[in-house]
DNA sequence: TAAACCACTTGCAAAATGCAAGCTATCTGA
DNA sequence: TCAGATAGCTTGCATTTTGCAAGTGGTTTA
């Protein structure tokens, strides 16, 4: 849902407000993932249609780009910009408010099963 | 989506990563709205239906708490709890971001005109 | 006491999401 | 060289969420 001329915040979750935008930017920023398997596997279990999709949408927003790996060609590599590193503190701050607040009892019982994704 | 044992972002995401909760929860934060109608008038032109079960499950993750307007009987009164201030830091960075990548156009034509939401 | 008001609810259409299967191009190993 | 594996999708279809318009029930105002 595109947002024009209102408020910063109703523009962001224009592009951002829905349930994967975030969690594959996630994965591209922190969990340093580049490839459509790598984003596949991650444990909240996107689909692949949606994960091409939100790809594809990711890209018009110029949000990440995209290129053929050199070393394999029918791999492809997914980057982020300068404009989605800049949503790391939107990421920070959403981490640690979900730390905060949300259950996490399996991670308090078994600490070491839990990586940070 | 709930998204239970999961990162912090994922689970943060479960309650909040659709397109309207944190445009119910900037209005009632910063724009210190109190009433179902005035949530309603909002420039992103939420639906009754979807305010209606927003407002609901909000209450249900201890984001807003509700009572009954002593001077007006037929009033609500939606306020923010703790749980729901502490989103201040994600919605000031989510705003941050708008405003610096998305298009704002006839904000800066006529900033007159242009409200924070 | 009729009209307006407030906070919804209902019915139905449209869009987004979820699941499984299939498809195309590339690569790898025998 | 060629069968099978791999990577990145696409397609079809079911389910869920969202969107719009109209209606409802209790409360208040004129």
């Amino acid at each position: 849902m595109k947002r024009k001329n209102c408020c910063p915040i109703a523009q962001a979750l224009g592009v951002l407000g829905d349930k994967w935008s975030l969690i594959v930017l996630r994965d591209v920023i922190f969990g340093k993932k580049r490839h459509f398997n790598d984003l596949l596997a991650s444990p909240e279990k996107i689909s692949t249609n949606i994960l091409a999709n939100r790809l594809k949408t990711l890209q018009e927003e110029s949000l990440l780009c995209c290129c053929v790996d050199p070393e394999n060609r029918r791999s492809k590599i997914y980057t982020p910009t300068e404009k989605a590193q800049d949503l790391v503190p939107v990421l920070v701050e959403l981490y640690k408010w979900g730390d905060k607040y949300n259950d996490k009892v399996d991670r308090v019982d078994n600490p070491s099963q839990a990586g940070p994704f």
